[in-house]
DNA sequence: TCTGGGGTCCTAGGACCC
DNA sequence: TCTGGGGTCCTAGGACCC
């Protein structure tokens, strides 16, 4: 039987640091930005059990987390530490003779054909636990939906099932935005519609849906919340799309030269960066965030054709700048680059498509 | 709750071509 | 010629996730 495993870790980030910081176990534990939440402008990445007890929660202004806890200890984000707990934790997951898909940080898909996947889950949770000191919550569905969910439900450290039975079960009197893939918008949308619970949206006449979301939704939405869902494994390793950058400032810039001196650097150091993994860029983005919060994104398709160039997309980054007009103070400013996927042609410098009929 | 940073995918409209 | 029916490319923006 086919069975799809869910790995995730639990509070990951906090958990990473307590390794290092022991004494903080079994503490309000908060982690984001620099650390120090008398600054503004940062966001909790992670919260301890303890923290969350709180109402501390991911995403909130580090102030915020401040107030609500006014015990907890703040500590800022060290990504190079979660990259190398996670390749860690990855490679236990790969030791098992079984496919795994990389979610992330702290998160993966795993399984297959496999006879009993209980104990599957417990022997890798034994081993991640044993090769890193960290606990993972594993969850087993029939699908990756399915898995995904049964994760949240082991949480914290344990291991849980749903399949199609379980499903309706579990799921129906629950809100849509349990389902992965439905957030705040859509439940909304949803909820004009009488769609409230994960029951109503299976039950309902995808007629209803159609004029509300593309075609695409209107297919997806009713089976999501049957429960079926992707029963795919990817082993191919994760190639990139796009790489960005971007910075909130402490304080908003307003002289125009040194939004553009930003842009152009933030634009050619990503490029050298990606240049190192033997990428080309084929689109340049840039973003603004003026104050006091409006966000706007132009881009371009670099006219040369993709290009591993520092210099040529600074260049094209200016361009695209000039697309906006700084006439406000400057909040946040980021640059993307998308990068040509290996193996492909970008269609530049290709013979004579001078077609015609 | 004055609101980060890094990603992915989908859709829609306009330009342009045959 | 006052008007069609595709198709593709490009950009903007929306939505979601960790």
């Amino acid at each position: 039987m086919r069975w799809l495993l869910h790995l995730d870790m639990d509070q990951f980030i906090v958990a990473v640091e307590v390794l290092r910081r022991p004494d903080l176990a079994g503490k309000p534990v908060v982690v984001g930005g620099d650390g120090d939440p008398s600054r503004p402008r940062q966001v909790v990445a992670s919260a301890s059990y303890e923290a969350r007890a709180f109402g501390v929660r991911s995403g909130m202004p580090l102030r915020t987390a401040a107030r609500r806890c006014r015990d907890a200890v703040f500590l800022a984000t060290d990504h190079a530490a979660y990259d190398a707990a996670s390749a860690t934790v990855m490679d236990t997951l790969r030791s098992f003779d079984v496919p795994v898909e990389v979610w992330g940080w702290d998160e993966a898909y795993f399984g297959g054909d496999v006879a009993d996947p209980f104990r599957l889950a417990r022997e890798v949770r034994a081993a991640v636990l044993a090769a890193t000191d960290l606990s993972a919550s594993i969850g087993i569905g029939e699908n990756k939906l399915q898995a995904k969910i049964a994760a949240q439900y082991a949480k914290p450290g344990g291991i849980f099932q749903i399949t199609f039975g379980s499903w309706p079960g579990l799921m129906s009197e629950r809100p849509v935005s349990a389902l992965w893939g439905v957030g705040p918008k859509t439940a909304k949308k949803l909820d004009a519609l009488s769609l409230r619970t994960v029951g109503d949206l299976a039950a309902c006449d995808p007629a209803v849906l159609l004029p509300v979301f593309g075609p695409r939704m209107t297919a997806w939405l009713p089976a999501a919340a049957a429960g079926h869902g992707d029963v795919s494994l990817s082993t191919e390793p994760w190639v990139a799309r796009s790489k960005s950058r971007e910075t909130t400032f402490p304080t908003d810039l307003t002289d125009p030269s040194l939004v553009a001196s930003h842009v152009a650097e933030l634009a050619a150091g990503l490029t050298s960066e990606v240049v190192l993994d033997g990428r080309l860029v084929t689109h340049v983005a840039v973003k603004v965030r003026f104050a006091p919060f409006f966000t706007y994104l132009r881009s371009m398709k670099l006219r040369e054709g993709a290009t591993a160039d520092p210099s040529v997309v600074s260049a094209a980054a200016l361009l695209v700048l000039e697309k906006f007009a700084l006439d406000r103070p400057v909040r946040l400013l980021g640059v993307r680059v998308d990068l040509l996927l290996p193996g492909v042609g970008d269609g530049e410098g290709a013979v004579g498509a001078t077609g015609g009929d």
